[in-house]
DNA sequence: AAAAAAAGTTCCAAAAAATGGAACTTAAGT
DNA sequence: ACTTAAGTTCCATTTTTTGGAACTTTTTTT
């Protein structure tokens, strides 16, 4: 066994309850020998894992972790992360999924992941497609304080159809109850038959931010079905939003998913 | 020399241009034998402190270290607190802010706040810079006494900038025009066009001690601006200083901030 | 498609480091 | 000042690590 095993041991450690370690915390907690962990602890600091807390006997984690740790976040992108959640999901599903950006009053697919199915929703990267008027749109303008999504509006907007929101105030509902439910959905907005449903996503380091989406016609989608579509986008968003540590994610409230719009 | 070293060795590869290493990277960073990079990255692999990305030859830092790396700011509670005070101020004022450390005679960013404005300042967390040429390293600095600065610099420095203190007397002079005014202050030392503004900031419990720092482009900051910064920024340490008992906290004297070095 | 080059892995005996029990030192509590 | 707890150092034994070379796999070139 090596003495990397030890070490990423002692790292397992540390939890949010646990800031710091000492020899006798680790002779309890691994069963190892004071001697060991005398030596580890003292090893580790001498190396830069660990450091000191002021000259005391407690040690924590090294800068030097917190560096290559957040290293972590930039290595995989947030839209790397968010894309392979919504390959996983439409793989399961079948149904087309996508990943959209928001630029200014617009929404922009980055990455799309086509269904199985024989009637499957086609989306072409690069399209632009108001964000008012479409689901990811909605969940990322939902990250917005009403404020701000007033002011990317000074003129309003006109409706390009039934079902999207026709003022100011009707969408600021929308992205009221988007908040709620921890995602938004769509219905005939941009394309008629065709629902969606997405969720925002955002990494507070890099100030980036995402909407995942799945699509699919509304004939052929049954509500349990729809169903799962939300838990496991509105699931795999949270665990990236707990490592971007994003604050303005809406988690999932499934006591308001039961209503479709 | 423990396998630990190379162990550390390996995550001191890793900056904000490298986020994976390979087996021949090893080799030509650290020159050491291909057998044992490749054994050391799988060894770290298996033990959880590095991830391979996808299933290539790349290797990454791993969640566990992202994990134990985020718990550094809360174990280290100081860089936490003075975190959100950098991020409100960079939040009003819009321009770029940092929390930096010091580790012998260099300063080293933990955390960043990316401005909002076109032309902002960017920092990378873990670049390191010359204490005595930057405000946060005399922010930092000025901490010491004028022997331990003269202890820290046995054969000197040379001045990396016209801006910079060219011998010790010049350094120790502007410590303690530092201490004297409160805040530390940089123009067109580290990069051209580029202000800076750092107050020094400990915590006698744990003997940490951290720089913020508000840094943005020369020609785009008012002296009223300048001001309101250098006060935000004093105010918010002001208040962490009496909180953490830190004894070596010089408070603001606005009577210096007037003339601009 | 074959050949060449590059990158990565496995093998081995020598060299170095880790182990754990006990003795020892330092710090904390009464 | 005494007692107890916490941490460190010592030692011979056991285990891991090391680096060169042979080997396999992958990539690039012809």
């Amino acid at each position: 066994m090596s003495i990397l095993t030890a070490a990423a041991d002692v790292l397992r450690c540390f939890s949010s309850t646990r800031h710091d370690v000492t020899v006798t915390d680790l002779v309890t907690l691994l069963g190892m020998p004071k001697s060991n962990a005398s030596r580890l602890l003292r090893a580790m600091r001498d190396e830069g894992l660990l450091e000191t807390v002021g000259d005391s006997k407690h040690y924590r984690p090294s800068l030097l972790l917190a560096q290559v740790g957040q290293l972590y976040r930039f290595a995989a992108s947030l839209i790397d992360r968010a894309d392979a959640v919504v390959g996983r999901v439409s793989d399961q599903i079948g149904h087309t999924g996508y990943i959209s950006v928001r630029r200014g009053t617009e929404v922009i697919a980055a990455t799309a992941h086509p269904g199985r199915h024989a009637l499957r929703v086609v989306t072409s990267i690069g399209d632009r497609i108001p964000a008012f008027a479409s689901s990811t749109g909605r969940a990322l303008l939902a990250r917005l304080s009403d404020a701000e999504v007033r002011a990317l509006y000074p003129e309003g907007f006109t409706a390009p159809s039934e079902t999207a929101p026709r003022d100011m105030d009707e969408l600021l509902e929308r992205l009221a109850e988007t908040r709620r439910a921890g995602f938004a959905e769509s219905h005939d907005e941009a394309v008629r038959g065709v629902r969606a449903i997405s969720v925002g996503l955002g990494d507070a380091a890099t100030g980036d931010e995402v909407a995942l989406c799945i699509t699919f016609p509304a004939a052929t989608v049954e509500p349990g079905e729809r169903l799962t579509i939300i838990r496991s986008l509105a699931e795999g968003a949270a665990e990236i939003a707990a490592l971007t540590q994003d604050k303005r994610f809406f988690p999932l409230n499934l006591s308001y998913s039961e209503t479709a719009p």
